[in-house]
RNA sequence: GGAGUAGUACUCAAGUUGGCCGAAGAGGUGCCCCUGCUAAGGGUAUAGGGCGGGAAACUGUCGCGAGGGUUCGAAUCCCUCCUACUCCGCCA
């Protein structure tokens, strides 16, 4: 959520930061001007509340004195009706304001290159990408040759988009779970959680995905429950209208959980495989940062979500996402993009974003600073990484030619010592 | 899911015949004093926040779980909802 007051103060910068990602908000010039004829209406009222408020006071004290307060009392007999009418106004241009500003996105960043995702810009390649002696083989086919996912009984029983992971396919999962867990608590320093699944409305619109975003989610039907699309949710949403008293910046939390999106507006792209699912499996990075040291926090985030990719040996690049590619509530995001030998290209497998104090207004988050002043926090989300995607990078990268797979060295204590996956007998 | 009880400031807690209650008291915390240190004691201060006005000092308004209503006036009366606890039912 944008802030008003920032809003009054420059429309015309915010609109033009705004009009960067593509589309026109030019309307916000219409939102200022509802908040000062709703500034004048609010002296209005009080004034008049003032003068309830003192008159009632003195009703009281007559009263106990035995006066007569017939004739005081009828001047202020339509004190209500007109309060209420002019509250009934502020509320409904309060309304106006609000729902134009649940709608609008943050401000990007004014360091982004402007454009679609073709305008990306790369800030770093890792890893050299392995030569094949034969034809890398997407993870699919690879899965299904080993029995380590499946994909039909999967559609059988849920419909399309679902996976069943099988044997080593399920312990690889659990096993690269528990490996990102480990690094991101014991060695970067989060603290583990594990949410609930669901959640309700008002923690959907704290990180934006309410009110624009339903459509990409599951509502759980007769409840104000909808299930999760990502642990940023709960996670960000944790310390919702609180005032964090003595904040050690950053406050790191982790946790995975499974993800369910309904992927609505991707009919027919990634069909196959494991890169586009409505249930999958997720490690989120969040972050409450300082409101003066997020971008610093963004860095760490993203370095640390890296991680994960460097001691899997998988070859990846960063890119900053151009200002048409944002998401709802980012400022500034990074990709990382994994190389999948089997598709020939680089895919996202996690996503790095400072929204600032965008989803900290909207959750009311807020902290006392050194000066004791209430301040919001700003709000930071990245994958650490996205699981099955994961799964799939390593099914490629490390395919053999017979069909097997190797395991990463560092997720091989993980597996139970289990150094290759071979087709079962 | 049923029945009952409760939700007041950092914490505990008084207040329900509506007005002297934006809220007693206690603890905690800040500052001051006292006794050599400590323990103990005395004094004093302690809604925070939202929304407005103001250059500022300051000031208005809204805040007693949330939202509505009755009334000149609501922590107090009425309605709806949420949460916690206890009992019952069901259950991993």
């Amino acid at each position: 959520m944008l802030d008003i007051k920032m809003l009054r103060d420059d429309v015309e910068t915010i609109i033009t930061a705004l009009n960067r990602r593509g589309d026109d908000f030019g309307y916000l010039r219409d939102v200022v001007k509802w908040d000062d004829e709703r500034r004048v209406l609010v002296q209005k009222v009080e004034e008049f509340k003032k003068e309830r408020n003192d008159k009632s006071k003195l009703i009281g004290e007559m009263k106990r004195k035995g006066e007569d307060t017939t004739a005081i009392m009828n001047e202020v007999a339509d004190f209500g009706d007109k309060i209420k009418t002019e509250d009934d106004k502020i509320a409904e241009l309060e309304k106006k304001i609000f729902d134009a500003l649940a709608m609008t996105p943050n401000v990007p960043r004014e360091t982004l290159a402007e454009g679609d995702e073709d305008h990306n810009v790369c800030l770093k390649m890792w890893g050299e990408p392995r030569k094949f002696t034969f034809k890398p083989k997407p993870h699919y086919e690879i899965a299904e040759d080993l029995d380590i996912v499946d994909f039909e009984r999967a559609s059988k029983i849920s419909g399309s988009r679902f996976a069943t992971y099988k044997g080593l396919g399920a312990k690889l999962e659990r096993a690269l779970i528990a490996y990102m867990l480990d690094m991101h608590t014991e060695e970067q320093g989060y603290l583990e959680f594990i949410p609930p699944f669901m959640v309700n409305s008002k923690t959907m619109f704290g990180t934006g995905q309410l009110p624009k975003f339903s459509e990409d989610m599951y509502h759980v039907d007769g409840t104000d429950n909808w299930l999760i699309p990502t642990a940023e949710v709960p996670l960000t949403n944790y310390n919702q209208d609180e005032i964090i008293q003595n904040a050690q910046f950053p406050i790191k939390m982790t946790a995975y959980t499974p993800c369910f999106r309904q992927e609505a507006g991707s009919a027919g792209r990634d069909t196959r495989g494991l890169i586009r699912q409505h249930q999958f499996n997720k490690v989120e990075l969040v972050m409450y940062a300082h409101p003066e040291h997020s971008y610093e926090a963004l860095d760490m985030l993203t370095d640390e979500a890296e991680e994960v990719l460097r001691r899997l040996n998988l070859p990846y690049r960063v890119m900053q996402l151009a200002t048409g590619d944002l998401g709802f509530c980012s400022a500034n995001t990074n990709d990382l993009e994994v190389w999948m030998p089997g598709f020939d290209t680089y895919r996202e497998i996690s996503s790095c974003s400072n929204c600032l104090d965008f989803q900290a207004r909207r959750a009311n988050i807020r902290f006392r600073d050194e000066n004791g002043k209430v301040e919001f926090i700003h709000t930071l989300n990245g994958s650490g990484v996205a699981v099955g995607r994961c799964f799939s990078a390593i099914l490629e990268n490390y395919q053999n030619e017979d069909g097997s797979v190797t395991i990463p060295e560092i997720l091989v204590p993980y597996m139970g010592g289990v150094t290759k996956i071979e087709k079962r007998k």
